[in-house]
DNA sequence: CATGCATACTCGTATAGACGAGTGGGCAAG
DNA sequence: CTTGCCCACTCGTCTATACGAGTATGCATG
């Protein structure tokens, strides 16, 4: 093990820039230099309260930081370890391409196979229910609404939390409202009832987890989620399902394919 | 003014939970509920020290909480105000569609305009550089670049930090290599050069924003950034330019537009 | 009336100390 | 050798205190 002094540095008593800023700084540049690596532990707090004569609250509050940019993780017990960068899931633009459809499995599962991954689907909850605000506008002023709500694990790690809203009028009485719709999912079933699905809208933004967002995906603190609502359209033009989709934005990268016309 | 017991209760102290979470579940609930509403100043940490009887710290950190979920945000000898939800820009999928384009002014001015917003751009950089691996990787390999930095403002806050990448034998000598490439911007001139554009690549991530990321956008704490990287590639199927743009997730909704075929 | 300063109130930074609780290694007892 | 306990080390939570610095308000002075 490297000496700390030869890592670390020592602080500007001069700088303006707060003490607690200043250890902030000499960690994150020492792990972009790799002197830390992923997944390795940072010095204990007892070791730099120690190198840089600092209160243990103030070197405290500098891993704070850090883990608000998500850059390290605290482990009770343990100590502090840089995050290692989780394998990222692509999402394609093409997913929801009637070839793919075709073949019978879900996008997420075929995924998730080609990446060597191992995929779960978990707490399927389907049921009716009063639509909300947002969901309401979106199929067109509709008041109740079939709900299919589900959660997405690979490798037991949860990533993404799903919920599917259809028009009773659609969806009540037919496969969509099982809770397993059976091969190709619920667009398939869609245009078998005659749905013929002409395109999607989607809409996406980034923001910091609720906290129940926090526990249902099991987030470390800085991370991100990447909120994503797909509107599915028939060739009448009608909004037929609107998706609500909640990711771990640790775990995605989304891929768009736009015509230049 | 409403006094602090009627909006916040007590601390329970069997629970478990953290005394400072279970402030920071409070402070939030009542956020949701509209009993602080967007702009409103929060009680001061002095104040609430007094109604709950802990010390000044343990409130401090319930605050950190949600300044960390982006719920808040502290003004030095202010006081701590609720986020106002800014008003977002929205980026539509066609905002690249030639017709645009002929129009002559750059999407971002016409959206903005369109939105009643002011907007403005700054800190142009035009210069010649060696390309990073992965802008290389994307172009095909190539070794230098022409680099077009820019930042856009929307009423005087920065939202959004781009980097546009062409290589050399393409855009050196041309009105690209300007600070102001004229009507239409550089897909204008790439297609008067000969590059008729065949179709766009977008790949997006969310992440928190790293400290000079943070400085460019002026980011509040827990605001993360939205990180897309666009490839546009011509009929040729060669790339002809990579654009690397950052922007602050709060300001942002991006809509993309997909056919069901 | 206008200016400017004093002051009270706000959050920012830092120290020092205390106890709790999770983890892991070593040692002693079986 | 295995089991189980103790202990050292780790981070988590909380208190109490101190001083600095930005903001706003009102009052005294000109």
């Amino acid at each position: 093990m490297t000496s700390l002094p030869s890592i670390l540095g020592g602080l500007d008593p001069t700088s303006d820039r707060a003490v607690f800023r200043q250890i902030a700084d000499q960690l994150r540049e020492a792990i972009d230099r790799g002197r830390f690596k992923e997944g390795e532990k940072l010095p204990s707090e007892a070791e730099l309260v120690e190198h840089y004569g600092v209160s243990r609250m103030t070197v405290r509050n500098s891993f704070s930081i850090l883990q608000g940019e998500g850059l390290v993780h605290a482990e009770h017990g343990r100590g502090v370890f840089v995050r290692p960068r989780p394998p990222v899931r692509r999402l394609a633009s093409d997913r929801f391409a009637r070839r793919h459809r075709e073949q019978g499995k879900s996008a997420f599962i075929v995924e998730a196979d080609a990446a060597g991954s191992h995929p779960t689907v978990d707490s399927l909850e389907v049921k009716e229910e009063k639509a909300g605000q947002d969901v309401s506008t979106r199929l067109g002023s509709v008041r109740r609404v079939l709900a299919r709500r589900r959660r997405y694990l690979l490798d037991g790690r949860p990533v993404e939390f799903a919920t599917s809203y259809l028009p009773l009028d659609i969806a009540r009485g037919t496969p969509i409202a099982e809770p397993n719709p059976g091969p190709g999912g619920i667009y398939a079933r869609l245009e078998e009832l005659g749905h013929q699905l002409d395109h999607f809208e989607e809409e996406i933004r980034a923001r910091m987890p609720t906290p129940s967002e926090v526990k249902t995906l099991r987030l470390a603190p800085g991370v991100p989620v990447i909120h994503l609502i797909r509107t599915a359209f028939d060739t009448a033009g009608r909004a037929v399902e609107v998706c609500d989709t909640v990711m771990a934005a640790d775990a995605y990268v989304l891929s768009y394919q736009l015509p230049a016309t």
